[in-house]
DNA sequence: TTAATAATAAGAATTATTACTATTTAATAA
DNA sequence: TTATTAAATAGTAATAATTCTTATTATTAA
């Protein structure tokens, strides 16, 4: 994670809560701070594991429905791996995703601005690149209208 | 889907099989047809669905095996919702993010040329598109000596 | 054609996630 | 404060997704 002051974020959650009308638990704060403390992209069962060592029984539905909430308001994201299925995807050609935050759905793009962007240097000599592509996250038309 | 010769397409499919020694079955070939007729991004359950209906008794674990077979050799790629677990990044500020396909480790990074990336004009009007991120895919420095 | 190898079906087992219910807790206002 | 009410929780059951196991069958290459 991309360092910022701990007080800072913890006044933000605490103000995004507020706005959702979220009551402050021990738990999810508990939570919160574990996940700003942690550098990589936790599963919920790591986050569980975590969470039992501040709070002894803790419950992994709490764990989950936590960071769903989070999720909802914006606390956190998720990132690939987004549950469900799995998801597969027979065009084998560089192109590009929106994916729709509320139906789940991904639409295939293209645009050749995106197709012609460099791997970042830090990236070109260790690691094998097969693959960019630009993700767009957002609500669809769709789910846009049925609100 | 962004189509495609249906011919050429499989004979580089049975190309891509003869290459890293993958038998020709009739379950394998049908999986594939049914995928370039695909133009969404299924699950293996429909893939499953979809497979039933030529092959009546083709199992549950022949389709999941070959898709995984499928993407290893390149034949199609696992898109957002890669499975395993969700996970989850604390992170909210705009970053874009590497993915092993060995280890599934993602690893955050920062570009500022991604960050000011343009949303397509497409999706500006009708789609409320409320992040932007640059997935790159590969095989990080860890996994890649290790072989 | 046949031996060696790889792939399959079927179903059991495992893992991830969600649902349910009784109980506890936090927020609010008297 | 304290009583009230709605929200959140723990514990556990249920469901869904995925992988594993084994006996059988199909494919390949000689």
């Amino acid at each position: 994670m991309i360092k910022n002051n701990k007080t800072d974020l913890i006044n933000s959650f605490r103000a995004k809560c507020k706005k959702h009308r979220l009551s402050m638990t021990p738990q999810r704060m508990a939570i919160y701070e574990l996940l700003i403390e942690t550098t990589d992209h936790p599963s919920s069962e790591e986050v569980y594991e975590k969470a039992k060592r501040k709070f002894r029984d803790i419950s992994l539905d709490t764990v989950y429905r936590t960071l769903t909430t989070f999720s909802d308001i914006g606390v956190i994201n998720t990132v690939e791996g987004y549950g469900e299925a799995k998801r597969y995807d027979p065009e084998i050609e560089p192109h590009h995703h929106f994916r729709c935050k509320n139906c789940n759905n991904i639409i295939d793009f293209c645009n050749t601005t995106y197709d012609n962007l460099e791997i970042p240097r830090e990236f070109r000599k260790n690691f094998k690149i097969t693959n960019l592509r630009v993700v767009l996250e957002g609500v669809c038309e769709k789910c846009g209208k049925n609100r």
